[in-house]
DNA sequence: ACTATAGTGTTATAAAGTAGCGCTTGGGAA
DNA sequence: TTCCCAAGCGCTACTTTATAACACTATAGT
C-alpha cells in the first residue's frame, strides 16, 4: 500500500534532516505550505505520527517540538540533549540508565513504559571556554 | 514583603495538595474563578512560575501539567513516574542517575543544567497483577 | 515621602493540538 | 472483476495551552 499516500512523509523527513535543531509542527506547516498553501494543521500532525511510530524522529516534550532521530535506529529509548544557546540536540544511547530509571521507579511496583529524557545545558560550542566573558 | 500579594499562591499550593494527580494551569483557573470570576490566564501562569521557582511543584513537560513536590525539598532534579491509568505520579530521587547522565551527556563536551526525566508507565494499583483481564 | 518590587488585573493574541467528516487510492478477499 | 478495507490525505472548525503588554496596588526599606 502507500505509493501514493506518502507524499508528505519524504518531505517531512526531508525537513528534519536539514535541520540541526528542534522543528516545531507550525514550522513544518509552513514549509509545506509553500508546495501546497491549503495544508491544515492535521495534516501535519498525522505525518508527525507516523514518523514517531516508525521511530524516525523524536518529540521533544520540554520543548513542543521535533527532532529527526540521529541514530541508525535502536528501539532504545533516547537521552536527548538540547543545548539551549544554540538549540542543537544530540542523542545518546545508555540502556543502563534505563535499567537503574526502572529500578527505582520499580520499587514501589510501578511498571515503566516509556521514558521521557531530556538534559538542558550548554554544548561544546556554546560553553564558557568557547566564549569567555 | 508581600502579605497582601501572596493571595493566590497559597490557594494555587491547596488546590495541588487535595490532588493526587497533575493539574493543569487552566484546571486551576477554574477553581479559581470560583472565588474571583474574573481571573485570567496569566494570573495562574504567572503563580505557577513563582511556584516552580521555589521549587514547591514540577511541570510534567509530557502532560503540559503541574503536579506538587512531594519531597521535603530537595534541589535535587525529580524522577517522576506518571501512571497513564490513573494519573498518579511518584517523584524519585537518585542523585547518582542524574550524575551518570551528566557525564554521559558530557562526553561530548556538554554542560547538563536541567535535567526532564519522567518515566510513563502503569503504577502498582493499576498493574495487571491488580486487574487481571 | 520615595522608590523599588512583588503580586495582581485585564485585554488581546499567539502557539500547539485535536475532533470529525469525507475523499481517493491501491491491495487483497470474495 | 468487483467489492471492501486500510492508509494517507483535505478541510473546517474548534479546543487547549501559553504569552505579550500595559496598568494598578500595596508593602518594605531608605
Amino acid at each position: 500500500m502507500t505509493k501514493r499516500g506518502e507524499t508528505w512523509h519524504a518531505e517531512v523527513l526531508d525537513i528534519f534532516r536539514r535541520s540541526s535543531s528542534p522543528v516545531t509542527a507550525y514550522e513544518i506547516l509552513e514549509v509545506l505550505r509553500e508546495v501546497n498553501p491549503k495544508i491544515a494543521p492535521p495534516t501535519v500532525y498525522r505525518v508527525l505520527a507516523a514518523l514517531m511510530e516508525r521511530r524516525l524522529i523524536h518529540r521533544l516534550e520540554s520543548m513542543n517540538a521535533f527532532v529527526s532521530c540521529q541514530c541508525d535506529h535502536h528501539d532504545q529509548p533516547a537521552i536527548l540533549s538540547i543545548c539551549d544557546d544554540c538549540g542543537t540536540v544530540e542523542e545518546s544511547i545508555a540502556p543502563e540508565i534505563m535499567d537503574r530509571l526502572s529500578s527505582i521507579t520499580g520499587k514501589t511496583g510501578f511498571s515503566a513504559q516509556r521514558h521521557v529524557i531530556e538534559v538542558h545545558g550548554v554544548c561544546a560550542s556554546c560553553g564558557p571556554l568557547q566564549a569567555p566573558a
